[in-house]
DNA sequence: ACCAATGCGGCCAGATCATGTCCGCATACC
DNA sequence: GGTATGCGGACATGATCTGGCCGCATTGGT
């Protein structure tokens, strides 16, 4: 331990695992003197972290919450928890959440050693069912893939199938990954036809990167997600319904927090919630989330929505004893 | 950018942002000579980090994945990205991902800056309706900072409801967090009682740390999940029911993945699929997520899930148009 | 075949830094 | 008051870092 610079990783290292350390204990963990250790915490000091010191027989130092953020330093389980995490994320549609869930996940990958993808690979399987729905899933493996491929400027090579069926073999240069409701898009200037192109991500397969990097190109318009709009129109239809639930705003309020603000009070006690999701099953999947004991009933102007609805009643209908 | 130590980092990062650099450029931006510039990427290469290189026109530099994690230099949208992966992974109930996904949400806690705080806290609450249920919510930020408070053994306060509604005033000191099925506790040694304790997470309330760090003290029998099974028998009451899906083999594989792996073929083209869940209505929720286009039906022996059902049911008969 | 761009690493001289030791001081807890 | 902790000045020694130079190998394009 004699690098000034392992020692400084290190230093962050151990302050992140346990908050408090003792002088001595670090300076012994490093195998460096006392002194050498103050003048390493100077340093870290000295480059924007806040690391606090007390005095005194309790004393310690402990690494705070400072303007920027540290390197993080995990260890194997976490690397994978966060992996797994990043991954339902962006496959799960957490609105906003997705593209920097991507670019997090890019780097992650980058670095994440065989074994580990493999296990973050078999733990994302477990994963809660809102990743399906009526279209494909679309891959966390392909995704993460061709965020790294997008970020880097990577030629790619993949199968298409065309809505029509017909299946071609792609050569592109990947510019920016879209969610547009349920679903992934791919950007990407196709090199075989010399144009830009939009792909379903559930839609390509055998995937592969060639190596080669290029020059990044100017996407004509504002920007990817404007590019899309453009390209396939109308390409995130939204399903709502409405919940009328017979509870007073405030146990309303405990119950869904943040997620019912849009309900409003039509009478004493009664609240009003419209809800949207991606498929007429993801909205009427709301009044399993209801509270137990409350009175409650659903409408929807919307033939499908309703459709859905009643295919359920008569499916619970038929529920019985095995 | 004259230290090497601070040149280590941020070369790093630079090599986890964009997977390709040329020694020429990555030399200008550490304002460094390309000599030193290889020294600097030989050090890290000393350190364990795979950073390999391409000679010839189209050459640069590369972070691999190598057999450790190098440190993570994230800026703060995916800093944010991955905090809320990981409250909804331990909040959401993934299984074994919760224990790892806390000590590494405890660790990013621990150095997130009060405004990317807030940001994570707003995000939070956007978040899939699987936290809710007839339980009341668990708060993320709770089990984050009793995440903490566990790994540094400071004492904590807090005022607590017990099942008879009576409630107390605390003082204990966190040994650890345990999920039981949809329930997070909190076990820890109760000072002014002297003797072990376990607490309901969402019973809890008005918590703070008091600064004071303590000695680690032996928890009496295997571990934590044992104490609580010892003490509490019988937390995680289990709901489940059976699907029945005329799908072949195939496709219900290709739909649902690992999580159908549990389902046997009963007859040609028809799939059995019992399901479990901490609710009945979460049992029911999986009848969303079945293929469009598809006869299915379901049942149970448990008595709750069968209530449940015709309670939906009968709302569903209800639905109206607006 | 040649050229340009890139990475690699030896060598050197001078500047800089890091280290351990010793010291006195301040602070906090018992 | 005693003890354990953190803080930082001073100093001498030795290690290191840096920039500049060199020739070499590899790659890709002209």
């Amino acid at each position: 331990m004699t690098d000034p610079t392992v020692r400084a990783l290190r230093l962050l290292s151990l302050l992140q695992t346990h908050r408090f350390w003792s002088g001595g204990k670090l300076a012994e963990r490093l195998e460096v003197s006392a002194r050498t250790l103050r003048r390493d915490v100077e340093r870290l000091r000295g480059l924007g972290y806040r690391i606090s010191a007390e005095p005194g027989a309790a004393g310690g130092y402990q690494l705070q919450a400072g303007s920027a953020l540290p390197p993080l330093l995990v260890d194997d389980d976490e690397a994978v928890a966060i992996a797994v995490g990043l991954r339902v994320a962006a496959v799960g549609g957490l609105d906003d959440a997705e593209r920097t869930s991507l670019s997090a996940l890019a780097k992650l990958e980058q670095v994440l050693p065989r074994n580990l993808r493999r296990r973050v690979a078999a733990l994302q399987e477990h994963i809660s069912p809102v990743v399906w729905g009526e279209h494909k899933r679309v891959s966390a493996d392909v995704l993460a893939q061709l965020a790294l491929t997008c970020r880097d400027r990577e030629r790619v090579r993949f199968h298409y199938t065309a809505r029509s069926g017909e299946e071609t073999q792609r050569l592109v240069e990947p510019h920016s990954l879209v969610a547009q409701g349920p679903r992934w898009y791919l950007i990407a200037w196709d090199v075989n036809r010399e144009d830009w192109r939009t792909f379903r991500i559930d839609r390509l397969a055998k995937l592969h990167g060639t190596g080669v990097r290029v020059q990044p190109r100017q996407l004509p318009g504002e920007n990817a997600a404007e590019f899309l709009k453009a390209d396939r129109p109308g390409a995130a239809p939204q399903y709502e319904a409405m919940f009328r639930l017979h509870m007073d705003r405030r146990s309303f309020h405990t119950h869904f927090g943040a997620w019912g603000r849009d309900a409003v009070e039509n009478a004493e006690g009664v609240m009003e919630w419209r809800v949207r999701g991606r498929t007429p099953q993801e909205v009427l999947a709301y009044m399993f989330w209801l509270p137990d004991g409350v009175e409650w009933d659903v409408c929807s102007d919307d033939d499908a929505v309703r459709a859905a609805a009643s295919a359920f009643r008569d499916r619970l209908a038929q529920l019985a004893v095995r």
